[in-house]
DNA sequence: CGTTTGGTTGATGGTTATCAAGTCTGGTGG
DNA sequence: CCACCAGACTTGATAACCATCAACCAAACG
């Protein structure tokens, strides 16, 4: 067990990478004053369980740097992800004591940390960050219904190809990289974390990327990192036939 | 195509049936009254479509009485429900423009409405609105993600069983009923309903739920009236092995 | 009555899980 | 430097589960 958690060196919220994508991101200045004296970092490593679901949860905060994923497990093991926390993402329910799911970090994480309490006295204090979580809790409520749709009715290969849209486009929109050209990326999720995604098992997994590379729709070098020469193709592949009719 | 919409007869806020549990439960009197003065009722037959995906949305509002569903499809006509909408429920999306799922009244419903802008408006005002909307919103995504796990993981039977569960718990706690009970309840859904609910065909959902009248875990009365004479008993058969250990 | 809608049941095949070897890669220690 | 090892990954054989296609039933309805 790695329970080692070392408090990253302070950071100025004007510096913060997340400064106005996170909860904060509506905040005043005098606010983020406020929350700037309430904050503290924490550091993960790659593996480490941040939250057992069902424990007693003393923080909230945000993902600064690193990957977390968000995870269900029924007795007997079977495991589902509902969630995959990239840097911004929330974690932490207001007004709720005990965690509802686990929080593990895939890679080096670092979080920025509010006890639970002050924070929820600042939250109604504070109508910005309310604002804010509401906001993004409805973004992920549409993105936990568009998965809902992955899960329940597509099948595996329509599965990893919709996955591999997912990382794409968000490494598109971050990088800033245009359409048409080839997208390139390193997947962040070992095979079994995709297959926790997908509701799949890790076999069927890699025989499916392994047939979307064979078919020309992803190229692979290594294991993990993955180009893609044609996003339009890999959306059909989705079954997200999402061109939306351009010609009558 | 049934595109009727009758108005309902007004009602007073004070004897709402939703008053306690809706978006607006937080408000004050003069809140309330506001809103009041926003708010007109509509009434949908069982089977009409409320909205489309896609649609330009005008109100937003809430279930008063009745069911509808939430659901996504595809170009080939694969469809997933997302959600389901039940009285309290809320309907919309303040800040965006088009709707994003296809609401169906499967029952005969009315809502509450409230055109879109005045609302808005009347949210940023009133900070009571948002608070209870985002507890709402949080509860809805706590419900999407235990649905992730049923549609990613459980076999047929469970979830066929889950959504049993699900229905006699929300019946149970609406009719005040004591655990222990035999709990009684008519399915809101047709087979098809359900399976897509579940991700399953409906000759699945038909085998299943035939499967778990024939080991006595479900009585049926006809092809909607259920009683569930051990609710443990059910959910060991969803899989939510939930006795949390009450024995050392 | 014929028709429609919702539901059940049966036969069959396909997709994906399961069980089982085996490969590759990076890291560690001799 | 190389042997060894562990973890991540791939591939194969087999079987289970569920989808698909099809027939049929019952109630509601015009």
């Amino acid at each position: 067990m790695l329970n080692e958690q070392t408090t990253a060196a302070p950071r100025d919220c004007g510096d913060c990478p997340i400064r106005h994508r996170a909860v904060c991101a509506r905040c005043e200045a005098d606010e983020l004053k406020r929350l700037d004296e309430l904050k503290y970092y924490r550091s993960f490593e790659a593996g480490q369980t941040v939250i057992w679901s069902g424990d007693h949860m003393e923080f909230v905060g945000s993902v600064v740097t690193g990957i977390a994923t968000l995870t269900q497990t029924m007795e007997d093991g079977r495991t589902q992800m509902v969630g995959l926390l990239l840097p911004s993402d929330f974690v932490g329910r207001p007004g709720r004591d005990a965690a509802a799911y686990n929080v593990v970090a895939i890679t080096d994480m670092v979080m920025c940390c509010f006890r639970k309490k002050p924070f929820e006295q600042m939250m109604n204090e504070t109508p910005h960050i309310a604002q804010r979580l509401l906001e993004m809790t409805l973004d992920e409520l549409d993105a936990a219904r568009e998965w809902m749709l992955v899960l329940g009715r597509k099948t595996a290969r329509e599965k990893i190809a919709s996955l591999m849209a997912i990382i794409a486009r968000r490494d598109a929109t971050l990088n800033l990289a245009g359409i048409d050209k080839p997208i390139v990326f390193d997947l962040p999720l070992t095979r079994e974390a995709m297959s926790d995604y997908l509701g799949l098992t890790l076999e069927t997994v890699s025989r499916q990327i392994s047939a979307l590379k064979k078919d020309g729709v992803i190229h692979l070098q290594g294991k993990r990192h993955v180009t893609v020469p044609d996003f339009e193709r890999l959306l059909e592949e989705a079954g997200d036939d999402s061109d939306g009719g351009m010609l009558a």
